[in-house]
DNA sequence: AGTCCACTCGTACGGTGTGCAAGTCCCTTG
DNA sequence: CAAGGGACTTGCACACCGTACGAGTGGACT
């Protein structure tokens, strides 16, 4: 042919580029995006590989099933959490700013907290993360397996008040009404069933009218102060 | 032919007896039992009809849609938890069975998370138990917003512990392995990732060898201590 | 030039939830 | 007793799912 070895137009791409790969890293990532689209119930790895320009199939190499797949994505989330040092502000700072970086890295991918209360946490990230918020606690001056109870309850405290949070959010979106309609509705619910609880009566009447995402948000450092009351009366100084 | 009417063998039934008919409660309490012993994964509509010798398109007549039967299946949890009263033993003894009741009861059902930690609980069982648990804290002496949030706070504090523990034995079942196993492959696991973090590598050993069944026991106990010390110092006794 | 291996992908299988229209039974009314 | 109507059941079909399998393809090595 025309072309010769080692001229420009036999290799317009550097000859030793090698093929154009799926990665596991890419993946993850395409998964990340359409979970933050759609919801966990929106990701299929059909959709999947077609967002990645790939067969379906193609990705099972990468990864051996789809809920192995779904824990390396949710391994992700525990990257974007800090964990401050224990030491200029203290133990019950750090804990406090953690939490409140959990959260809100749940509130950014609220498919989260399904994948999260459904399988074990044991990927790099988290067990990473562990290992630092264990560091803080035992600084803290907790000891033996108070560490390990201490940092379990936090963890699964947040996990629990933000499963709450996503849950009925993800209720409203799927009902298509407003938040401030679900919410009447919901309300009417619970007064037709509690309709001899004058007190009940009461107070939801009282709250009616209160914004409900700032509610939430005072109920968790509402919670989490007692928690941390609690561990502060257990640990030795 | 030979039988007459009004013969014994004429109506081995009583005549009037309405056709027999599927009922919700009947399809709900078979979604319980087949719950209970193929999880979550394990329930399907074709299967639950079978099970009720019913055609599978049967069941939608008496409910909408599959998530609609999840509701009112985790609905019926909520029945089986105790909330006593404030009464005799003081609001912290009421809380505390009742959070035990709680555990107790999530134990029995371990797919109970995984539903009510996906849709809110707007059921009547769980309204009703609302209701009781309000007026615990309410005779405690807890006012205006601090009765909802103390009461959220101890619900998706139950939630959040239990969903962990729930969806580690899922794992295990799910792995085949004996739980001893799974737990030092897990282990092996963290202690790979904190290889160069001393105190956790120390603790990981220390932990080898105590019943993992009872230390969750522990750990949940211990979070509920310091929630009610929390709450305890918030409430004008 | 030939071999090997990392990687891709089309096809197919056995499931899933559920909309729809036809059917069956019983009770009520004429 | 006949006819009508509504409560309830059901088979079929559709669109979608996760994934096993085996054939294919391209680049790097010998």
């Amino acid at each position: 042919m025309f072309a010769m070895r080692g001229s420009v137009w036999s290799r317009e791409r550097p000859a030793a580029a090698p093929r154009e790969t799926l990665s596991r890293g890419q993946i993850v990532q395409a998964a990340v995006e359409m979970l933050d689209a759609d919801g966990l119930a929106g990701l299929s790895m059909r959709k999947l590989g077609a967002k990645l320009n790939a067969g379906t199939t193609s990705l099972y190499w990468h990864v051996q099933t789809k809920d192995d797949l779904l824990e390396l994505v949710a391994d992700e989330v525990y990257s974007e959490i800090d964990v401050p040092e224990a030491e200029p502000a203290g133990w019950r700072s750090a804990v406090t700013l953690f939490a409140h970086s959990f959260r809100a890295a749940i509130l950014r991918h609220p498919w989260f907290t399904e994948i999260a209360t459904t399988t074990p946490s044991l990927g790099p990230n988290a067990i990473g993360l562990s290992g630092r918020l264990y560091g803080v606690l035992k600084a803290a001056g907790f000891t033996g397996l108070d560490v390990d109870m201490a940092m379990g309850v936090v963890i699964t405290y947040v996990l629990g008040v933000t499963s709450a949070e996503t849950s009925w959010r993800a209720a409203i979106a799927r009902s298509g009404q407003s938040m401030r309609e679900w919410i009447d509705d919901a309300t009417a619910q619970a007064a037709e069933v509690t309709r001899d609880n004058a007190e009940i009566q009461e107070s939801l009447r009282a709250r009616r009218g209160t914004d409900p995402e700032q509610l939430q948000e005072r109920m968790f450092t509402f919670g989490l102060e007692c928690m941390l009351d609690g561990l502060a009366a257990r640990v030795a100084t």
